[in-house]
DNA sequence: CGCACTCTTGAAGGTGCTCAAGGGTTGTGG
DNA sequence: CCACAACCCTTGAGCACCTTCAAGAGTGCG
């Protein structure tokens, strides 16, 4: 069940702004301005699609964040990706009949969809746009394999060190930490327990500092010294 | 460094054979033909490709198994995938300049390879070509996330499990076992003991047979039980 | 036959999980 | 404005799963 939940009339979406679709060059620009595509806003109580449901679009996150996630059969959640503003997320449609996974907003989320045949007709036409899927897909690819490397051959310790190192570009900087507790174990394969005592080591080691929904980390170096010197 | 040891002189590829490539259609075999590509033996003693040097090829599996895999800075190998005969691997090139990961023949591998600017010239001309390969990959990407469900939610019993009603598609037959007890570890993120030791109790009770690098599932209802209800 | 390699099996230990309770924060309604 | 509930996070204690370390058995090969 998709429940958009748009603030009114849905918008139309220029997709062709964004950065996604920046390289594509001047003679695509008119025929992604002619896409018909539509701007949805999500809160965190809605959902974007559920796995198994039928792959109607294809979405370009605007502005937010979107965690992409599978669940067990028995009921326990997996993070399989964080979507950041300006990254395209299922492509399912494009393949399957069906969504491969789930997709909710983390707080709040801003998204661009395309029905997938819009996308498949304009495919024919330019070739580039397919090019341009499949580049972003291999490089999903190689994000994937890096993820099997943490969840397989990592230590709780070393996982959560990488994701700060990636989620925080910049060090000695507040950075808005949008997950939870839970999200965050969710998306290392740890527990809520294990996510939350490394945070109050490192704490108290001064290794990072945190404050009301916002983190910094104060030693990068010693981070990624603890991530297995990697990033 | 590449080593391709190839048996004697590279011999052209029919690519066009192949069931990958097999959905083109008329139009396209003849392009198909005129593009250059090798097939290359290679043994257990042999590197396919390594993380971190040119992307020179895209390769087509003929025959045999390789592994995909990368390493951590601690010396540990995660394998990210078993590519089996008929499935393309290698898409680096396409985006990146270097490979993302290792590739190494499980025991003996024939491939077919085409150099990415022989491929990209064709993807101009051809456009199917690369919605092929994006069809592709995004099958990959789903077969990632169902992998990091395994690495992220599951235990060492039901990773087993699973790996096993994958790889005997029927039951009650015998099927080659290619991997090793380490490279079972290596890619299901456990160690070779828990693997050998899950085996011992397995054929203990019945679940399972093996006979020199043959394996027989006896029981598929009860395996599905211990992987968690799926597959 | 002996060497190398893989696999098996045992015992001990640690990492991370489970279970449980308490504290802090936010939002809501009286 | 305060009380209270709901939710998230923290912290502790005990334990299970899996790893680590170690030794021995099985197998293949020169």
């Amino acid at each position: 069940m998709e429940s958009p939940h748009s603030n009114g009339a849905l918008k139309s979406c220029p997709i062709h702004e964004f950065p996604a679709f920046a390289a594509l060059g001047e003679k695509l620009t008119s025929a992604l301005k002619a896409v018909e595509s539509d701007t949805v806003e999500y809160t965190a109580a809605d959902t974007i699609y559920t796995a198994g449901v039928n792959a109607q679009h294809i979405y370009l996150l605007r502005e937010g964040h979107v965690k992409l996630f599978k669940t067990t059969p028995a009921g326990k959640d997996q993070i399989i990706r964080i979507v950041k503003a300006g990254e395209i997320f299922g492509f399912d449609g494009l393949v399957d009949i069906r969504y491969n996974h789930s997709a909710l907003p983390l707080k709040q989320a801003s998204v661009c969809r395309i029905a997938v045949e819009k996308l498949a007709a304009l495919g024919e036409r330019r070739p580039e746009v397919e090019r341009l899927i499949m580049v972003r897909c291999i490089k999903e690819l190689q994000h994937a394999d890096e993820r099997l490397l943490e969840l397989g051959a990592k230590r709780s310790g070393e996982r959560l060190a990488s994701f700060l190192l990636a989620w925080c570009c910049d060090a000695q900087t507040w950075t808005p930490l949008v997950l939870s507790r839970l999200e965050i174990a969710q998306l290392l394969g740890l527990t809520i327990e294990t996510v939350s005592r490394l945070f109050a080591q490192w704490k108290r080691d001064g290794l990072v500092q945190e404050k009301r929904q916002a983190i910094q980390i104060m030693d990068r170096k010693q981070m990624v010294t603890v991530a297995g010197s990697h990033c």
